[in-house]
RNA sequence: GGGCGAUUAGCUCAGUUGGUUCAGAGCGUCUGCCUUACAAGCAGAAUGUCAGCGGUUCGAAUCCGUUAUCGCCCACCA
């Protein structure tokens, strides 16, 4: 055996050994694309807890897979289509973009898959699941159709945030705010009569052919004289009232008065249905003015904005323009500006079902870890906003809608007696048909035709069903008799999850996102993230799942100092001083264990045979043994608790100080080691010893039971906490004086030991098995 | 503006009821060792107004109040 740990050459032989066996079977959810830091913690989180409770006996589940990510990977290919052919999704059409995305969707999933395995991640790869699988999909439809006969889905005109280039709704978290300079204009808002005008401001002077209405104050003296007075919008020639709000209006804000653009701004939108104003839309889906703003139609963003302040300043209307700061949404995925837009959406009531959630956090049917999180959780729930759950996607799960305009009587007839098939009338006219199960063919109305919803839906609605629709739900199968609810979700903190229904897990724990050394989140363009697969090729894996371990605290964030390192490849990749320990520990683990290897084979052949008398056990095994039993209770309570930073750090100092520098110093020194050769060594090893090294060594560093490295990065650490230290004084670390301090026996003369030559046999047969069921009570219950 | 978190050694962070070796660990620094499991190691050393101020207490890193700085979330940004 080498001297150093070699994580590359035994991970090898790890992960073949793994494949052969198929031996891990799994509740999770992957991503696209590759795997990031926070995918690494956040995976190893759940692999030490499927490990922890595979080693306790559970029957234990762990689903891997990845979604969709609808937009997300749209945009890549659609992307990538334009930059090999120039081609637009819409010369292709949705049938081959559809075919292009599978391909690169495998792609991807294989290349996760691989990052995934390389993780050490114990999940039952047979059971791998996709978010758009058969068996995915057909839960996807069987929720919607559950909701939509519940009455809880609805389709409406709404405002919603428009990514101009995909041209879809996107979700509020799919959007990220920039501090933008821009300009603030005042303008004059004519009245009617042409009596005079109402200054007005604003930072969109492009919305004005939307308006339809001004607001002011109602405390307002400057304009109470023009509440209820009609004025002229400039260019389209439309006249709108002047309206008193008080919730819109902040009077000593600006000019105290605010143009009202209900189809293109929230607030502005909230105030047109509290007024009941008409809304009028000015753009299209590409975020060009359309014919609503008249000479202005076609003009699209700055264009547009520019030729309508120049409009106004040709009227004589523009007052003055002012620097202005703002923050401006843009999207994730097409980094473009977010148009607050009017269109027809879908969308999940969450009135009830937000009740439901948070009436499951209150009663604490759900727990959610740390605590302070659930108060977080039942504020946003608490919003209740609708959900919308369409997107103007093409890859993704299509919503199974038709619309037509037959009558309800048709539609009785044409649907009689199923229970498979629900419909109602839509808000815009004609009907909506939802379809459990089949897709339902263009004339299966007579002399009506039935067309499909083109929309998809987000795809937060399939991954959401993951405890669900992995087990085979709505069929009532075996796995999901067995596994649901799941036990434990493990996720980030802007990760909010919606459960439909019934509640899919027990405890959700939030990790806390990784930083780096300067407090900045790790993303691509700023270039400061750090590639997991760099750090398994630097320190090895289980360095990599040591440190994120120990990184995780009951913290927000945690920092990890990075720095540009070229390789000897002359690749340069982002690293960080932090995964030393890690390596070091593996190393030490390693050691260790060639340190014990001649004893324990001397082991395996006379624990068979002999029986042990545990009262020979010299002082130091009594110790270790007991440090073992209190470091296995508290190790447990801390997997229990999900103190995985404490837990890291209470079996580094078990394996570093008790077992290494305690007990096998002492070792050393009882039987003069250092002065034989390693075979004298292992002749001389009390087979007592061995026997209580190979249980500690099966439980803790199970690899060396196949003559190979221990995995100790996974959730079977031992530690032992500080008021044991005071007892028994272990906890000053290393160093052979401070080790010795530590110990519980007086410390004695080398010779002395040697002389009385503290070896031990079993000598009866039942000690022995008495001694074999103590090993293997405590052992088990980790 | 509202809520939450943080501030402890040069860096990253522990410190779970206020109390005994509670002022700690790793990394980094300095000194000496290639001692036969481990130099990714071992033996030693230096390093702190526990953010500031005030309070409670026999006793405060820990509890309370307050100020400052940093971060996160929500709302607002016409």
């Amino acid at each position: 055996m080498e001297t150093r740990y070699n994580s590359k050459d035994v991970e090898a032989r790890w992960h073949k050994t793994w494949a052969e066996n198929n031996s891990f079977a799994p509740s999770g959810k992957g991503e696209p694309g590759a795997l990031h830091l926070g995918h690494a913690l956040n995976d190893t989180l759940q692999d030490i807890l499927v490990r922890y409770r595979r080693k306790t006996g559970r029957d234990t589940l762990w689903i891997p897979g990845t979604d969709h990510a609808g937009i997300a990977t749209q945009a890549v290919v659609e992307k990538r289509l334009f930059q090999d052919e120039h081609k637009t999704r819409h010369d292709i059409g949705r049938d081959a973009l559809v075919e292009r995305i599978w391909k690169w969707k495998d792609e991807y999933e294989a290349r996760i898959t691989k990052q995934l395995k390389s993780l050490g991640v114990s999940c039952d790869w047979s059971r791998q699941r996709f978010t758009l699988d058969p068996v995915c999909a057909k839960a996807v439809r069987h929720a919607f159709f559950n909701l939509f006969k519940k009455g809880l889905i609805y389709r409406g005109k709404r405002l919603v945030n428009w990514d101009t280039k995909l041209q879809t709704a996107v979700a509020d978290d799919e959007i990220y705010y920039e501090h933008v300079k821009g300009h603030f204009w005042t303008f004059k808002y004519p009245l009617a009569d042409g009596s005079g005008f109402i200054p007005v401001s604003t930072t969109r002077p492009e919305t004005i052919m939307g308006d339809t209405a001004l607001a002011v104050h109602p405390n307002d003296e400057r304009y109470a004289q023009f509440i209820g007075k009609m004025l002229k919008v400039p260019f389209v020639d439309r006249e709108i009232p002047v309206i008193a709000d008080a919730i819109l209006v902040d009077k000593d804000f600006g000019t105290g008065s605010v143009k009202v653009t209900p189809a293109h701004d929230p607030n502005d939108y909230a105030t047109g249905l509290r007024h009941k104003l008409p809304m009028i839309n000015i753009m299209n889906d590409d975020g060009s003015l359309n014919e609503n703003a008249g000479k202005f139609q076609g003009l699209k963003g700055q264009a547009a904005r520019d030729a309508v302040v120049a409009g106004l300043e040709e009227l004589g209307l523009l007052i003055k323009v002012e620097d202005h700061e703002m923050d401006v949404g843009h999207s994730d995925r097409s980094k473009t500006v977010i148009e607050p837009y009017l269109s027809d959406q879908w969308f999940v009531k969450m009135d009830v079902l937000a009740e439901n959630a948070m009436n499951a956090v209150k009663s604490g049917e759900i727990k959610i870890i740390p605590e302070r999180y659930a108060n977080k959780y039942l504020d946003w729930l608490a919003e209740k906003r609708d959900w919308c759950i369409s997107r103007q996607l093409w890859w993704g799960h299509r919503i199974p809608i038709w619309h037509t305009d037959a009558s309800e009587d048709e539609l009785k007839a044409a649907f009689a007696g199923r229970d498979d098939i629900y419909f109602y009338k839509a808000e815009n006219g004609g009907y909506l048909v939802c379809s459990q199960e089949e897709d339902l063919k263009e004339d299966a109305i007579p002399g009506r035709v039935l067309k499909q919803e083109e929309d998809v839906l987000d795809t937060w609605f399939s991954s959401g069903l993951w405890p669900h629709s992995t087990m085979g739900w709505p069929e009532n199968t075996d796995t999901l008799k067995r596994y649901y609810p799941t036990s434990v979700l493990v996720t980030s903190r802007d990760i909010i999850t919606l459960n439909m229904g019934t509640v899919p897990f027990h405890t959700v724990y939030i990790h806390p996102k990784i930083l780096d050394g300067n407090g900045q989140t790790m993303s691509k363009s700023k270039g400061n993230g750090v590639d997991p697969m760099d750090i398994e090729e630097k320190y090895g894996t289980d360095a990599l799942r040591f440190v994120m371990a120990s990184l995780c605290t009951d913290n927000q964030d945690v920092r990890l100092p990075v720095k540009k390192e070229k390789q000897p490849d002359g690749r340069e990749i982002n690293t960080s001083e932090k995964f030393e320990i890690g390596r070091n520990f593996s190393n030490k683990l390693w050691n260790a264990c060639r340190f014990l290897y001649p004893q324990l084979e001397q082991a395996g052949a006379l624990a068979a045979e002999l029986p042990m008398d545990k009262s020979l056990f010299a002082l130091e095994d009594k110790w270790i043994l007991s440090r073992l039993q209190t470091t296995i209770k508290d190790a447990t309570r801390m997997l229990e608790e999900y103190h995985f930073a404490e837990l890291a750090g209470f079996l580094y100092r078990f394996v570093w100080d008790d077992v290494c520098s305690s007990y096998h110093r002492r070792k050393e020194e009882r039987h003069g080691y250092s002065q034989l050769r390693a075979e004298e060594r292992a002749r001389l090893a009390p087979p007592g010893d061995a026997v209580h090294y190979r249980r500690a060594q099966q439980h803790f560093v199970p690899g060396q039971r196949n003559g190979d490295q221990p995995r100790m990065a996974q959730g079977r650490r031992i530690a032992h906490r500080r008021e044991d230290r005071s007892r028994i004084r272990p906890g000053i670390r290393r160093g052979g004086k401070r080790a010795w301090r530590a110990w519980p026996l007086q410390r004695e003369p080398r010779h002395q030991a040697q002389r009385r030559g503290e070896r031990r046999r079993c000598r009866n047969r039942s000690q022995c098995e008495g001694l074999h069921g103590y090993h293997h009570r405590t052992l088990g219950s980790f």
